[in-house]
DNA sequence: GTATATGCAAAGCATTTGCATTAAA
DNA sequence: TTTAATGCAAATGCTTTGCATATAC
């Protein structure tokens, strides 16, 4: 994993963020690969280190990382957003449609748009979708 | 685009699906290529055809399409889901991040996952995102 | 000291559901 | 005739917000 880059705590300190224990707590909990926490999920896990948090400040908290590009959000099928702390790295993920399994994918094998054997983790892929994102003419220009 | 294939409305039929003035007029509204629209879109232009239509109807409806594999579910942003009628061609998305702005396009540009100029539509790019779909092991087996 | 983050509780919105009624096949 | 879809309205679940209080810098 990410040894040896900054951590997200790091990130956000040279980033000049100011540093509340809950702002803390949140991004311990997202520290690591293959993290895709819920909100309740964070929440819970930033309530083991720091019982008096807020699930409102949690929100406000991973919409303000989303909004500095550090955590990705990750909207599978119908449940609630998963976040996704590798804001780096690959954003390739195999979804299960029925139970909404969540896997990280690395390389994107491009031949034909398959998976490795290796990466298919067991799945029987039905489709893969490709989504581009970036600002459109008039929200460029509005910046 | 889909002339000469068969309409969604079409395809209904052929499945022996239970067809009411209800999911008639869903299939008619969703029908065309390049179709993103929300429920509450939906439910607007069901309604013109057909006033005594329900919302609840409305989202009973494209919950079956989705699940019969007719449309597929575009969840982009914050804002609600999309429904998007093309089930057999494109998947590949361009959306802005900051207004919504919602696009198809075409050939996928490998070349470096970037966009052909053509396919752009004036967007600054940030990334893209790749998603398999598939059955998960345990849910594969379960069906 | 001052600007900013927090917690609480209430509001918001999209979506789903229960159940009696209606209608397609 | 029978099985399944509809409409209504209430409920649900996730997420955001207003505002008084507390706190990092």
């Amino acid at each position: 994993m990410g040894n040896g880059e900054a951590s997200l705590l790091e990130r956000l300190r040279e980033r000049q963020w100011r540093i509340t224990p809950q702002r803390r707590v949140v991004a311990e909990v997202l520290h690591g690969d293959h993290v895709h926490l819920t909100a309740e999920d964070v929440f819970a896990g930033a309530r083991g280190r720091l019982p008096e948090i807020s699930l409102a400040t949690v929100y406000n908290t991973l919409g303000e990382l989303v909004a500095m590009g550090e955590v990705r959000e990750v909207r599978a099928a119908g449940g609630p957003v998963r976040y996704d702390p590798n804001a780096g790295s690959s954003h390739q993920h195999l979804v299960c449609t029925s139970c909404g399994a969540l896997f990280d994918v690395d390389p994107l094998g491009v031949a034909g748009l398959g998976l490795s054997e290796g990466d298919s983790h067991g799945f029987s892929l039905v489709d893969v979708e490709v989504t581009f994102r970036g600002l459109c003419r008039d929200c460029a220009g509005r910046s």
